[in-house]
DNA sequence: GTCTATACACGGATAGAC
DNA sequence: GTCTATCCGTGTATAGAC
């Protein structure tokens, strides 16, 4: 095995558990598997990693990230209706582009909700998502010279509900037209709650 | 131990289970935990089932109904957005009565995606709220003497999305308030797609 | 500082006693 | 027909060689 820096070691390790749990499922993603899929030896893990919690933290957080940047990335184009769609659209193609991202957070999530020591990772994740839902649609409504008729964090988590739900149908079902369709028609309803700016 | 006939173990032993899985995640239900909670010698469990993955299946089948009985249950009263918003609190009031029904589904689903022996478990699931989302909106607009303005498998999902994106961010945040806030809206949102009927 | 070899507990599953 | 005792693979973690 060639010797690596331990820095590097720590990224192909989350890498390789990344890929692990997105082909495999959680379960697979034992500290021999993540190894070998690192091509890494066994040592290596408890070397870079206190424990295999803490590669699982560092996971979150970084699997999080890049889901909190696609979801940041907003799409203002005309009016409200044709920005949210367009918003919307842009984040699924990042879905669809990497539908591993998805799944994995899903699993760590669910894994999340049991584990004490990683339950504030999630709701860090969740209160991100809001901050970015909440965010997106401020933008989108100064953009188009709009307000909200409902509360903006109520709107907020309506967008995540969606996106959530959407993500968790297709992950099952993997039928994209019907999720594309789906966020399109809550793109729609979403803007029938903006009222021109006064 | 206490001699007690096959079929009754059976139940016993899904039951266990799932309180095993609600309490403390997917990754705690070993046989030998839910032996213990079911108050069963170990031997018991290949004795009642052929492998770990029968009882999952079964515990699977057997909540998954639980929570198409309780999406089922339509409350009709006067206009569209009452209806939607009645059956939608219905369903939510099943949620929070029992919570874990849902946490044991998720993390059901979450294993099925990446079992290929429990995969068309999962896509039966999905395709039973389907179905059921399919069935509560027909009954709805015949009795509000509507008919609905998008195809009809496309608010099915719609209905479907919202349920599973609201219950996912409960269990993450257990913000119940949020989570009655948003299903009334969704309700509102949905009622604007129905038109009388000609 | 990094890897080889090993410890030890726990997982699912079973053989055979009652 | 039901339970006790055990098998053997795999899990995380580590001791010690290089």
């Amino acid at each position: 095995m060639a010797r690596v820096p331990a820095r590097e070691r720590r990224r192909q390790l989350v890498d390789a558990a990344f890929r692990v749990i997105g082909s495999e499922g959680f379960a697979a993603a034992t500290t021999r598997r993540v190894c070998a899929e690192a091509g890494a030896p066994l040592a290596a893990f408890h070397y870079c990693f206190a424990s295999k919690q803490e590669l699982l933290a560092e996971l979150t957080a970084q699997t999080m990230a890049g889901l909190v940047a696609a979801r940041a990335d907003v799409h203002v184009s005309g009016d409200v209706t044709q920005s949210l769609r367009a918003t919307l659209r842009g984040y699924w193609e990042t879905v669809e582009k990497d539908p591993n991202r998805e799944s994995v957070l899903m699993a760590l999530t669910q894994h999340a909700l049991h584990e004490p020591e990683l339950a504030d990772v999630a709701e860090q994740q969740y209160a991100a998502y809001h901050r970015t839902a909440r965010e997106t649609l401020e933008e989108i409504a100064d953009a188009c010279a709009v307000r909200w008729t409902l509360p903006i964090a109520q709107l907020a988590r309506m967008l995540v509900v969606v996106t959530d739900g959407v993500t968790l149908a297709w992950l099952v079902d993997r039928d994209s037209d019907a999720a594309r369709a789906a966020l399109d028609a809550f793109a729609h309803q979403l803007a029938g709650l903006a009222v021109a700016a006064g």
